[in-house]
DNA sequence: TTCATAGGAATTATATGATAATTAAACTAT
DNA sequence: ATAGTTTAATTATCATATAATTCCTATGAA
């Protein structure tokens, strides 16, 4: 009898435990359970268990069929491009390959969005990217969280695109950084190196210029990249620690 | 009595309508049906109603409360990438801002994607690139589906690009570019200039060539960026058609 | 009046049991 | 062997009942 996680409610107690499942793997080698064996083993009713499992299939994670049963999706199907399928994938284990795909996914989107602001950002997106920076600022003197005003002032540089499938991204980048904190834990400062990148990043911006804000938000990224890829273990045998 | 769309099960013809109308703004004056009211509307019972909302749960479209009934959540809160809500938005009527918006996204994702592919490529990428681009050639020819063609190229870049983050746009892709064909309907040959640029893309990536490959496919994406902006209507107003 | 508290009502959440539809696999007849 | 038929496993759908949540209202006290 599988413990649900707890939550809002109890299908969606269940949508997590199963969608960490899947990610984690727990399927490759036995089949899912078919809707009577979930309903034992969480102790729920048949209604609540096909909702989760439902909620599941909106994800691309399983797929269903009369008499077929149940079946958990190809990873290709599955919606990485999806907050909750993002976590479960970061929950269940750390894994180099998934971390360094998702900076180079940053590479892609990020460095475009400055672009984008630098064009096209509000007066009230300038504001919360300045105040980002302020944030920084005081994280770089040891008043504030250091990492947590770091992604703040990603995020406000996506909101600033005003561009709806870039915005979007807000919820990945901030469900992996996050993730990242917990993961490090380091207490790290806020270099003054970093914060004069980002005070780039800013400044482009505001002055309108696409292509420094674009040039300099991929130096961040890319520093970034290569210092994951600095300790990621050269065998492709151990990219994956849990 | 809204009839449902035909689809593979009653369930998924509730989420297509009601995913729909959602994206159609529909319900921006009205108040989203409670449980009861949507069971008369598609003479359905409670469980598959429950179960298709629960899927418009997962996407971002909706939410529910207790006696707060169920509501549609602000736009903000819909994920653009997935393919199941992009298309429904199409289908809500050509917008030229969501066009212009893709095509944005598209020029952070694409050039990346081929820049990737020209380091990570594996042989069967390469493979079915190549096909991709003899596919072309032939419709220039005349002897193939123009569209299509240039279609699956695009989709093989994103594919070769071997980053699962950015695998995933090709469902965006394919979705948007398919519905461009059906909304044209223009049986426009392939051009020999338009032929020309992609082969670039794919010599660029044959060679190993990063910087090369992200510019080709850059390039392909400006020009259609500046052919929506010059159709685009100058009075903001307008800038939705049904 | 104003505030807190309790009660009532609306709606979703969960449980249970029954029937229908789908389809893979087993069986049968040729 | 092969085509067609039956059977059985599983999800899909329906119907109904009860529980839990929370907004709203009524009540009463300061």
């Amino acid at each position: 009898m599988t413990r649900a996680k707890k939550g809002r409610n109890l299908t969606h107690s269940i949508v997590e435990t199963l969608g960490q499942s899947i990610a984690a793997g727990v399927y490759n080698d036995k089949p899912f359970p078919i809707e009577a064996k979930l309903c034992t083993q969480f102790s729920a009713s048949r209604s609540v268990v096909r909702e989760a499992v439902k909620m599941l299939t909106a994800k691309g994670l399983i797929g269903s069929r009369p008499r077929q049963g149940t079946w958990v999706q190809g990873e290709r199907h599955w919606n990485f491009l999806d907050k909750d399928v993002l976590s479960w994938l970061l929950k269940s284990g750390f894994s180099y390959d998934l971390m360094i795909e998702f900076i180079e996914y940053r590479k892609a989107v990020e460095p475009e969005a400055a672009a984008l602001a630098a064009r096209n950002a509000r007066p009230s997106d300038l504001e919360a990217i300045r105040v980002a920076l302020v944030h920084m600022q005081i994280a770089e003197a040891g008043k504030a969280d250091p990492l947590q005003s770091d992604i703040n002032f990603h995020l406000a540089v996506l909101d600033a695109s005003n561009n709806r499938f870039i915005i979007q991204n807000k919820e990945l980048v901030q469900t992996v950084l996050q993730y990242a904190i917990k993961l490090t834990n380091k207490t790290k400062g806020v270099q003054t190196a970093e914060l004069e990148a980002h005070q780039a990043i800013a400044d482009a911006i505001f002055a309108g210029d696409p292509v420094r804000a674009r040039a300099a938000t991929l130096a961040i990224l890319e520093e970034a990249l290569s210092l994951i890829q600095e300790h990621r273990p050269k065998t492709s045998f151990s990219s994956a620690i849990s």
